[in-house]
This record gives structure tokens, C-alpha cells and sequence, in this order.
DNA sequence: AAGCGGATCTACT
DNA sequence: GTAGATCCGCTTC
């Protein structure tokens, strides 16, 4: 069997990961929305001001599952930079595409398309904890499992969420039009939007 | 030992 | 659209 290299640049590895499905037990997750974050050079990381306890996974192997808390929520990220070097993907939305029943336990009962709709939405519905720190998604007897996307999906991007330094670096790729990306927080100004491909319009994550 | 600010979410107006 | 709940790690005193 093959095993998948992720690119060490997150914001490639972020691109990859869109429509790419995401299983953790019985849930799988096709992934919608993410944020790239590298290390020393990128203010908004976590990893920018070198290694602690805290961070500690980023700045591990590629393919590991970097978890952290913050209000009170569990995110998550995958790890695709080089030992030593600390940066990764944050998920921030998906599709729960199996498992429907057990990420409805989890989450109570919210429309389908907010499952996993926002990374501590995301990751409670997955059942991801801390707990999971570290976890190699891209061991096969792992309780992780990651599925290639099939197709490549039309990408949108903007800045990231919530980030207050490197506010203008649009590192924010989600699936355009899709239901299940976070609008609860207005992405992108209107006409400051920058995309790649296939912008269509309808698109769900535009700012209101 | 204490304060601050953050890669958030839900509810309410 | 806005405000408030709510928690932990990191910085500073």
C-alpha cells in the first residue's frame, strides 16, 4: 500500500485536504473548510514563538493530529511540516458522511449541515479529544484514517478566522458554495475576496 | 502568583 | 449583528 506524503507547505496540504474524508472510528468527515499556519514566519501560528508543552506535536513528525484547547473547545490540526519545523492544517468545517447517529450524540441536535461546522463543532463531532494528541492519522492500524480526495472541489479563499496578526493573508480554503463551511463569523469584505477557481455564485461563506 | 488574550460557540436582539 | 459565557496556556511581575 501506498502511503500518503503530505506537502510540508500547509497551505498546499491545505488545499489537498479539501473533499479529502477524514474517518475517526466510525465518523468520517469529508472536509470542508481549513486554515494553513506555518511556523517561525507566521505570526498567527502557534508555533511561531518556538516549541512548548503546548505545541509540542507541531513541531513533531508530518501526519500527526496537533489538538489544543481553547474556550473550553477542543481543534484540531494536521501536522505537515518536517521534525523541528511546526506547522500544519486547521479543520475548521466538514460533511459528516458516516456515522451520522453517533456524531448526533455527540453534538445534540443541530441541523446536519452544523455538525461539524466550526473546528470545536468539528472536533466534538469526530469525538476528538485531547486524548488524541499526537495521533498518527496516517497509520493504517490507527483509529485514524484519511481518504484522498476523489475530486479536486472549486476552492475558495480568504484570511483566516479569528486571527488578529497576519490578518491579510489569505490562507482560509474552503469548498465553494458548500452548506457545511462556517459563516457564524463574516469571512471576507466584499470585493477584498480573493479566489482561485470557480467562484460561483450562491456561494454559502460570503460575509453578509 | 496573577493577568491577559485567544485559531470559539450559542443565544439573544 | 452583537454580546456574553467560559477555559487554559503563556507572559510578566
Amino acid at each position: 500500500m501506498s502511503r500518503i506524503h503530505l506537502d510540508p507547505l500547509s497551505p498546499v496540504t491545505a488545499r489537498w485536504l479539501l473533499n479529502a474524508v477524514l474517518w475517526r472510528g466510525a465518523v468520517a468527515l469529508r472536509i470542508t473548510e481549513v486554515e494553513a499556519y506555518t511556523g517561525a514566519d507566521d505570526p498567527a501560528s502557534h508555533a511561531w514563538r518556538g516549541p512548548t508543552r503546548r505545541n509540542a506535536v507541531m513541531f513533531g513528525p508530518p501526519g500527526r493530529l496537533y489538538t489544543y484547547t481553547m474556550h473550553g473547545h477542543v481543534c484540531a490540526n494536521i501536522i505537515c511540516t518536517p521534525e523541528g519545523v511546526g506547522g500544519g492544517v486547521l479543520l475548521r468545517a466538514g460533511d459528516v458522511v458516516d456515522g451520522l447517529d453517533e456524531a448526533r450524540q455527540r453534538r445534540g441536535q443541530v441541523p446536519g449541515v452544523r455538525l461539524a461546522r466550526g473546528p470545536g463543532n468539528l472536533a466534538k463531532a469526530l469525538g476528538i479529544t485531547m486524548a488524541d494528541a499526537g495521533a498518527d492519522i496516517l497509520h493504517p492500524a490507527g483509529l485514524f484514517r484519511l481518504e484522498p480526495r476523489q475530486t479536486e472541489p472549486p476552492i475558495s479563499t480568504g484570511p483566516r478566522v479569528g486571527v488578529s496578526r497576519a490578518a491579510d493573508v489569505p490562507w482560509r480554503f474552503w469548498v465553494t458554495g458548500d452548506p457545511t463551511v462556517s459563516t457564524y463569523r463574516p469571512a471576507i469584505p466584499a470585493g477584498a475576496r480573493r479566489t482561485d477557481r470557480g467562484l460561483h455564485p450562491g456561494d454559502g461563506a460570503r460575509s453578509a
